[in-house]
DNA sequence: GCGCTTTTGACAATCATTATCATTGTCAGC
DNA sequence: GCTGACAATGATAATGATTGTCAAAAGCGC
């Protein structure tokens, strides 16, 4: 029996994955990552790539992110509860926190009978930097 | 020359598909509005459906949601910008409106100087019904 | 070191969505 | 009401990210 069941081990490939998510700027696909590590002779295959980030996102150290008409993306957030700012054009992300939403979400919820409630919120746009370019 | 550039034929399939969006309470798959098509006898090929569906969702009259680990979903909607509360467990949806949400994204994205911004946001959660039969 | 158990990873399978392209249906002008 | 140009359709194949499979290869507790 066991009260926490996160029973997991340490391995090479563990640790190699969430290396590339410290070292990493912005948001990164599972395909992306896999290259990455490709390009650095660690040799993880892509499948332990997918499981290792299902098992860090559901632990909730990163970020999942599901753009409009692409894959999913990774990323090594701060702790707690927040909501991301993203270039259209260059990716980059800020964190953003909104306290106000958090309790909206949760009034609005609540008044319509709902429990168990999460939600998810990004915000798309162009950066300065971007908008500037063009 | 055309001032609005949405030069589209009127057809069967399309006033099938729009009828049926009519009809359907909640959010339906691409692959359920063909199916639900199918049963009717409209003859409607499942690429007609998903071109359908976008040149709705482009044109704004339908709202499409991105659920996690799902397909798309699609729902004939009011007007105007609104967010959804879903039930995760029978799909049922609930249209809110939340200005103070609108705003804030707004404000928070000209803060970083962020320029033609938009957002998307869902939450989810149990609806009473659901939650009582458990 | 030993053995049990988890993890790995190459490969195949899945499955929603998109591209292709010849055929068909619409609409505008006559 | 015809006709012709051109958009729309749809059967099928292609795409591509993600997941399943399962034998082989590490970890970890002893």
């Amino acid at each position: 029996m066991n009260i926490d069941s996160t029973a997991q081990r340490n391995t090479k490939q563990r640790s190699a994955v969430s290396a590339v998510l410290n070292e990493t700027e912005g948001f990164n696909s599972a395909q992306d990552l896999h290259a990455i590590l490709r390009d650095r002779g660690e040799r993880v295959g892509l499948t332990t790539v997918y499981r290792t980030l299902q098992g860090l996102a559901d632990a909730g150290e990163i970020d999942v992110m599901r753009p409009p008409g692409g894959e999913h993306l990774y990323r090594r957030c701060s702790q707690g509860h927040h909501h991301h700012l993203v270039c259209r054009s260059c990716g980059r992300a800020v964190e953003v926190e909104g306290p106000a939403v958090e309790s909206w979400a949760d009034r609005v919820a609540a008044k319509h009978g709902f429990v168990d409630v999460s939600h998810t919120m990004e915000i798309f746009g162009t950066c300065p930097e971007c908008a500037a370019k063009r």
